[in-house]
DNA sequence: GAAATAAGTTAGTACGTACTAACTTATGGT
DNA sequence: ACCATAAGTTAGTACGTACTAACTTATTTC
């Protein structure tokens, strides 16, 4: 983990799984803190001992910065790589649903794996193919090929006061049963909704969406984003 | 979703590599003889005592029954991974070419990372978004979704006498400088060519290709298959 | 602040996939 | 038939990536 040393950046082609610890970790700094091992070993669905070992190899290669019993942070080359992967991820996401048909439910899994063996020409050619969209199906920001992206917190329903009203502009990707749900409730991006109500200790919110009534658990809003202020009194910082 | 068992029940998710294996053995036993370590460790660019390891585990996967020192044939259910694998690569090529804009000479490779990441159902989709063609850029015959394909052994320059004239139909598609070459003197899937003369000892072979003359080496003329009668005089197997 | 608990790490193991070196088997020339 | 060479295999090694078990460090709670 000393710096020094060259570290060469020529990138030489890393396996499927160090791409998609690095992918995971940047997910999990978005929130603010390093990556734990916990969070990341939960989310890919591995023991927390492999992580352990994979954050080593992966600071070794110069990706991540860990600081033991601490966490771990991408570096600048780090970040680019998962740059790049997001971009992969969205922009493949948005090619199977517009020019191929696929439910915005369904492509997740699927962008997944193509995510990996998709060349950057592939990639670009299909953005250009979709007119170079700046957000994917599910509202989530498209990184550009030179791997800038707006890395703005939103605010989602659940920080929402009663009596607000705001335009849903993006949702988590990962459950297509969830995002069915939110589907079959109009919850989708572009989409206005009001706070009609809200119950105490995290209980379900009332929404108005177009001219029908919506409860929904405050998980399910909690993962609902909505235009207007960021979540937390931080600036952004894009 | 799709229809009962057809061949081994479990398909338990191959490597990417089990899987270029099992599409190499394939493509060597189409030459007749069983698929001999030295080819399959040539063609993949790897030591042949790889080979020898991989072969026993893909026959404890009951995938390839291997003769010791004789060589490698696939069973029935190796022979439908590669199949799918080879429908995968040519629907993937046809979609890059027809709906991307890619080359036709720039394909395989992207081609053949994609393979192993694009389900059946993307394969599907791309396939019938091309109006399910049953050749893909270079002529190769696609397999079907169920797994059968034509693998009637084709005629190639090589093997016509002076004077002949035939339809190119198929060349191989690994090189791309080699199409590129190709296509520039008109020799295309589609394309009528004439033998004009031929050099003895596996010397140039003088092509009238649209109102031009084209000299080209034996094994280029080795490399493009032509419309006509089979190469051997045994029966074509479907 | 010490014990209980949670989080993280190391050690040892396993498997896939590659390698080289050394050995064995098959083949072809005389 | 015999030997040289080619082809193929085994043995031993390495690395990536996972695991469990056992240990260490950090945090929480009284």
């Amino acid at each position: 983990m000393s710096a020094g040393r060259r570290t060469a950046p020529p990138e030489k082609a890393l396996t499927r799984q160090a791409e998609d610890y690095l992918k995971c970790i940047y997910e999990i700094e978005q929130g603010g803190a390093p990556a734990a091992t916990t969070d990341i070993a939960e989310q890919l669905g591995i023991a927390a001992a492999s992580v352990s070992g994979m954050l080593q190899r992966l600071a070794r290669l110069g990706l991540v910065s860990v600081e033991r019993y601490r966490g771990a942070r991408l570096t600048a080359p780090g970040r680019a790589v998962a740059l790049q992967l997001l971009r992969r991820h969205r922009i493949i996401e948005s090619f199977l649903v517009t020019k191929l048909g696929y439910g915005w439910d369904d492509v997740h899994e699927e962008a997944e794996r193509l995510e990996h063996a998709a060349s950057a020409e592939l990639i670009d050619r299909m953005a250009e193919a979709l007119g170079n969209p700046t957000t994917d199906p599910h509202g989530a920001p498209i990184p550009t090929a030179a791997g800038r992206v707006d890395e703005r917190r939103l605010a989602s329903i659940a920080d929402l006061p009663i009596g607000a009203r705001a335009r849903v502009v993006r949702m988590s990707d990962r459950d297509p049963e969830f995002l069915r749900y939110l589907a079959k409730r109009g919850i989708v991006p572009g989409a206005t909704v009001r706070v009609a109500a809200r119950e105490p200790f995290d209980g379900p919110i009332t929404l108005t969406v177009g001219r029908a009534k919506q409860a929904v658990g405050a998980a399910a809003a909690a993962a609902v984003y909505v235009d207007g202020a960021a979540r937390e009194p931080r600036t952004g910082k894009v």
